[in-house]
DNA sequence: TACTGGTACATCGTAACACCATGTACCAGG
DNA sequence: CCTGGTACATGGTGTTACGATGTACCAGTA
């Protein structure tokens, strides 16, 4: 795919704020959520910036747990803040999304 | 609304193209559109610079015209390499904006 | 004449973000 | 011992939207 950058500015923020609310994860697992969902070249030297922005902007809880394989993970999970700014993350991009796809449809039809 | 600076990088000029494709349109009144296309807050300092980098990119040919009413117009319209820059646009928004669609339900059913 | 307001373009500086490259470190298996 | 998978962190770069500001054209009007 072409590359999306620019298309996935703010974006990327709100996925790992959606995959937080289904329970505690942590950095490399995200990435794997991410590719999976189709983000395939979401690498790690964007989603730990992102993650240390939800935890400056107290979005998360952070707990450290030990791994069975490799150094201690990360765990985040999201506070009462972070559900809100998901929320007002899925409305703004239902804004967005609605109005592109009038626009879209105008020539469509 | 909330602040849409984010979610608006690089939807902003496909929207500038989308525009474009309707037929000749200039700064100042692609601005309109975009207000009535529901980016209320989106100004002239944020199209021009869409604008110029078009012209950068050879995406559009420019045409100065005398306006009834005010300074010349530069008057843009897409060019071949516009168009399908304009289709290379809706590509990767459909393939972001399905992601996205698909990560949403999961929760709303 | 002077002055206002709508039209129209341009640019500088700022902040935010994704991304790449790089570095560190832990641990298991061969 | 040493490779490869796991896991976190960061500095630098490029791109973008945006606010503020400035310039200029023109019509109406007081």
């Amino acid at each position: 795919m072409d590359d999306l950058t620019e298309l996935l500015k703010g974006v990327l923020e709100g996925c790992v704020l959606h995959i937080l609310s289904h329970g505690g994860s942590y950095g490399y697992e995200i990435v794997r959520s991410l590719n999976r969902a189709g983000f395939t070249s979401v690498a790690e030297g964007t989603v730990y910036p992102i993650l240390l922005r939800l935890e400056n902007k107290r979005l998360v809880e952070v707990a450290r747990v030990k791994s069975e394989s490799g150094p201690p993970r990360k765990v985040y999970r999201l506070n009462a803040d972070g559900r809100a700014a998901l929320e007002a993350f899925w409305r703004r991009w239902e804004f967005v999304s609605s109005r592109l796809a009038i626009m879209k449809e105008e020539d469509d039809v």
